[in-house]
DNA sequence: GTGAAAGCGCTAACAA
DNA sequence: TTGTTAGCGCTTTCAC
């Protein structure tokens, strides 16, 4: 009490009635100038400005947020998991909101449905203005929670019809063709696909690319030489062992993650096969630590800037773009391959 | 405006006021109620959690902020550079503080000034309860800044003596002692330590504590066994090269941290040098991917986790603890010897 | 172009 | 124990 007294007298943070009182004008006059209104006089703007200054006053965002209705937060929600894909991906993703005046608010989710349900009511009550779920997978439980609230999303490689859902496409196709026939051009034939977990759509779609590139090239895909990892390193120790159990062995392997990479090239060197000399390495997603590996892992990239770029964008119109107006409902967002020091010729003998 | 009349009778999110008028209640109760308020008699309780569940309703947090004078919002000021340590601490960080109702605002200040006032003026106009600054370096114009504001910080190894600023300690000497009795055990008694840049004071007290440590077990310190590198990769392979531009070389490498380490076994495999049957190596934070490196890499645990909930925690007495009452001011991370694969006894002949 | 005044949704006195 | 009411700091009509 006492020290409420003292705050309203001394120390009280400067407000908007503060400033209004310095430059004699009225606090919709000081509101105006903040906020750009085209309306104000220079000579008050300027005498606004000084005494916003000599306040050292800063808006009080809540306050704006409570009678504008508008947040500036967005939510991203994805994979809580090893793969260093993701935290890169949320940086990306904060970089490129604050640098537009947004502020994002990140899940932890592990894909555990109380996470996630705790995730999304801190979303609502913070009343974030649009929720990217880079996921990759159960997108359902979101979209019908966030939709009861009109509040714009955007998925990857998900697609709903509603106008306040956008996606993002991925265009794991290009990169995957160029891993192809760089491994072809070097001499290889014998390619084997370590792809990823089936109910993840990532993984099937880069599973379909690698075929369709295969075809394309007129390789052979052997069927053995296909196998069902789950985009851990563990998962690539183990499909790599599998490999090397079989008496026909391939020369080459695509990997459906740098993660399922890294797990081959460890397996590799434990066994004693050197990369690139015995063995070719291509991973997928050009995790930031794939050019510290031994030796330096040829991958294709999925630029996580680019991808934060395009969810970030595809919300920033759903929230900014008047409903009547036409926006961008899908972006693309493209692959391309990263020579790096894990692929070389096929043996002589192979 | 159409809209808005059509929000206000139809689709209008539900307010304390649509669960007082359902609830039968005044919007005090309903406000006691979920603030668990213990004066709210059972009856009513029931009724308004009822009407709560049957509107969807979700608190607006602005409003709460506005009149409470609370955000439940704390800032964290990392380094923004290459090196993984910095997102796993923020994700720490921003766990910990998720599962105590805060949310955090995370900055990406690349050291640069003018991005720093950028974030600090977006953590005030927040109105941040707290800001952990865990840069190593570089604290006294966020200080400054903060301190006008009347806003709890914590720094990393930075002691400044003011009733809002609380500090962590590391102990680097734990570990670090650990890893040089490791590393005489198993025979070595050419030890090098590639050092962090002198301008940052946890590098400076890493090579200290190398140097006590040193002493402690009796072994040597060679002037030319100890360089400055700069915490980067280039910087362990440039350091690994001068190194091996001696006549007399080390057996073993302790490096100020892990990217330096991963630098090193970078370099000495280029040069043909077998980590550890050659040389053993030895890191310092074990960011994830140590244990990627190829051979995993033997290093010295700084928990990010320890750290992260070192960092809330002071915040959060900060932000919680009244002012008349005493709140842990000083907090100490510790640290442990992790072993891998990059350590082995020395050569026979060296 | 500028100001007065009405709230935004909520918490916390204070009254009952 | 419950309700009434006064703001929190700001934006935005609506007058002038």
């Amino acid at each position: 009490m006492a020290r409420r007294a003292i705050r309203k007298t001394d120390d009280k943070t400067p407000d908007i009635r503060a400033v209004a009182a310095l430059a004699k004008v009225s606090i919709a006059t000081v509101s105006r100038t903040i906020n750009g209104a085209p309306v104000v006089s220079d000579r008050l703007s300027k005498r606004v400005w000084q005494a916003i200054k000599q306040l050292n006053y800063f808006p009080n965002t809540n306050a704006r947020s409570l009678v504008s209705g508008r947040s500036r937060i967005l939510g991203i929600i994805v994979e809580n998991v090893t793969n260093p894909f993701f935290p890169d991906l949320i940086k990306n993703f904060e970089e490129t909101a604050v640098a537009h005046g947004y502020e994002i608010l990140v899940s932890s989710s592990n894909s555990n449905p109380a996470n996630l349900a705790t995730t999304i009511r801190r979303m609502i009550e913070r009343k974030v203005e649009g929720v990217a779920m880079l996921t990759f997978g159960e997108e359902e439980p979101v979209l019908n929670q966030l939709a009861v609230h009109d509040i714009p999303m955007v998925f990857a490689e998900f697609r709903f019809d509603d106008p306040n859902v956008s996606t993002i496409l991925l265009d794991y196709k290009t990169g995957i063709k160029q891993a192809i026939v760089h491994l072809a051009e070097l001499g290889h034939s014998k390619i084997a696909f370590l792809a990823g977990p089936h109910n993840i759509h990532s993984a099937v779609t880069r599973e379909n690319d690698f075929r369709a590139a295969m075809q394309e090239v007129n390789l052979p895909i052997r069927k053995n030489w296909v196998i069902e990892c789950d985009h851990t390193l563990k998962g690539g120790v183990a499909g790599f062992e599998k490999l090397q159990a079989l008496s026909s062995r391939p020369t080459a392997i695509l990997c459906s993650n740098d993660m399922t990479a890294i797990g081959v090239l460890r397996a590799a060197y434990l066994q004693g096969l050197r990369v690139p000399q015995d063995l070719s390495v291509v991973g997928l997603d050009d995790v930031d630590f794939a050019e510290f590996t031994l030796p330096p892992l040829t991958t294709i990239r999925l630029s996580r800037a680019d991808l934060a770029h395009a969810a970030f964008e595809a919300l920033r119109q759903q929230a900014e773009i008047p409903e009547d107006q036409n926006k961008q409902r899908e972006f693309l967002v493209s692959t391309s391959l990263v020579l790096r020091g894990s692929t070389a010729p096929p043996p002589a003998g192979a």
